[in-house]
DNA sequence: CATATATATGTCAAAAAGTGCCATTTGGTG
DNA sequence: CACCAAATGGCACTTTTTGACATATATATG
């Protein structure tokens, strides 16, 4: 499949994740969906999400369907090339489907929670077509680190006609 | 049997292998299989396992009919080259087979044991068609060390389109 | 061959983790 | 300010995992 063909797709008027929004977890590991994220997974009429490790410290989450290309990605990669097993040990490897329940909470997986450390308030950030979820503070101080030279950002960024 | 074959039959809604799960190895070597784990084994009808060393400092487990997958490959392989014998004998030849117990628990023999230096919290890890048991300390030195160069990691995977 | 030692298995119970439901709080909107 | 939806907190209940102990089986040793 084609990246543009993934493209279209988004711009034919289907609802996206987007925006940031700040919830809290508990001790066992509960996270409410933000209500508008639930909106987007519902055009899917799913309940359920499937979340995995990012290379940062910090967790991605899935539609199904979204997921599924990930998995078709992997599947073709390599059994014995070590970039390609780092990533099906680390991402796919550690992804869980995760139910979402009547109130529009999940539990976030022990060892999920553990990776991303999440504490008590997390920053859930949309990003087209998956989100994810950080830590506050770890965010804050990854994006400080992030924009502290925003000068050579600028300039990769504006190679990519941004 | 082609790549794209298999991947049919994991797409046609069979459960599979995911998610990192932490449990722990007692003194004499007895595991809980995640009970995610064993719905997965549940389609399969059976209960018991197939675990065998990896090429990592890890054992790999499979449910028989993915291990007889295994056994079809291996008898393709040639007896003479070094490659393939090596593999025979070290993969192969140090399968065994794992009763699961009413309480949801394998032995883990203790050769196994040894190679893959289990102590007490074992990290278990579902990749689609088996799952991999690491010693958590052993999973992470090696993630570490993976991701040490996240960078030329994530550079390496983007060239794959991911 | 009898005995000691280690290894394996079965069962029980405590502890930890996960789930469902209801009540309360929060925050936005008219 | 009153209303509504969203998010959170609390509690009871279930399932899963772990630790402990007793019994059984195997292995080694004199």
């Amino acid at each position: 499949m084609s990246k543009s063909a993934i493209w279209c797709q988004w711009t034919l008027g289907a609802k996206v994740f987007k925006g940031h929004y700040v919830n809290s977890i508990n001790e066992k590991g509960r996270l409410s969906i933000p209500s508008k994220f639930r909106d987007v997974l519902s055009q899917w009429d799913t309940d359920h999400l499937i979340i995995t490790k990012s290379l940062d410290k910090c967790l991605m989450a899935f539609a199904s369907e979204d997921w599924e290309k990930m998995e078709r990605k992997a599947s073709s990669l390599s059994t014995v090339r070590k970039a390609d097993i780092i990533f099906k040990r680390h991402v796919m490897g550690s992804a869980e489907e995760c139910q979402i329940d009547s109130q529009g909470r999940i539990l976030v997986p022990a060892s999920l929670r553990d990776y991303a450390d999440l504490k008590k308030k997390c920053l859930i950030v949309g990003i087209v077509d998956r989100f994810e979820i950080w830590d506050i503070e770890i965010y804050d101080a990854y994006m400080k680190e992030a924009l502290k030279d925003p000068e050579s950002l600028r300039t990769e960024l504006a190679e990519l006609g941004l």
